[in-house]
DNA sequence: GCTGAAAATTATGCATT
DNA sequence: AATGCATAATTTTCAGC
């Protein structure tokens, strides 16, 4: 079965040594790859404009102190979504937010530096937002993978596996 | 109450503008924070030698024609705890993978191209996995944010708020 | 821990295929 | 879409404060 990727075997490359390291010239990529300087430029540009790829600094939460971290499944009122959006948006101790299946569930992630900080968000914290319910929450101890460190399967670039 | 923070007002600045943009050169920042190129090429380098940031180039699934997400509930033998923790880890479709608070509760985060992939997964890629039980899974339409869009506040740096 | 100055490396703009 | 070339900008190295 042909394969109609829009990438190639470069993209793949290059988004591999960008994925370990975006510090990494637009030359030493294209010593590692056999490529030309200009190219991988020109491909790394268009990666990110096209937002295959979003070259960031990822802030890691436990160098500042948070340690905990909570899954906590919500109950939204339908008809202030747009506003309780905003606020859990506006909240810095959320690091994951996404809508359920049904028009009223939400699920969000939030880290805290102690489990009194913690306990006082689900308490005082969520559930001052009009049109929230807490349904239920989980503990989180222990987060060993995520997005950021994801990687399309070769497949994805139309080519073979190896 | 005195802030005994290790960051100061630079730190804060530095991954402000890292966070925005991790391709922006140390002499931009330097111009823009009024500071000298190599005090903040260093900053930089510490912050990434001690793992307060990591720069990488964050995928985005959707580009690859992810476009679905389930979060799935586990329950994990723990006699085949290792076993688990690394067949799970080597599944590319993992995007988000963490323990829950009993030694058998994991949670992961899945995506796939379509449903049919979801479904498969779930009646055979997981459940192929020795000493793995699906307790539960939840689609997830839709994902507001994620860890890499997460910032610490002014006050973990030590600083007052404005 | 911060800064300076020269050398090496890299990025950019333009043109060509 | 890829590349060569000249110029501008940045990073690096070594040093001193």
């Amino acid at each position: 079965m042909p394969n109609k990727s829009s990438f190639d075997l470069l993209d793949y490359q290059i988004i591999q040594e960008l994925h370990a390291d975006v510090r990494m010239s637009s030359s030493e990529i294209a010593r590692k790859l056999n490529a030309n300087e200009r190219t991988i430029r020109k491909r790394i540009d268009r990666l990110i404009a096209d937002e295959v790829i979003r070259p960031t600094a990822v802030v890691n939460p436990q160098a500042f102190g948070y340690v905990t971290a909570v899954d906590i499944f919500l109950d939204a009122e339908p008809d202030q979504e747009d506003e309780i959006v905003k606020a859990l948006l506006s909240i810095p101790e959320v690091t994951y937010f996404a809508f359920g299946l049904g028009s009223r569930e939400m699920s969000i992630e939030a880290r805290f530096k102690n489990n009194d900080d913690m306990r006082e968000f689900l308490r005082h914290g969520i559930t001052a937002i009009p049109g929230v319910l807490v349904k239920g929450y989980a503990l989180v101890p222990r987060i060993l993978r995520n997005i950021d460190e994801w990687m399309p399967k070769k497949e994805d670039f139309g080519l073979e596996t190896d």
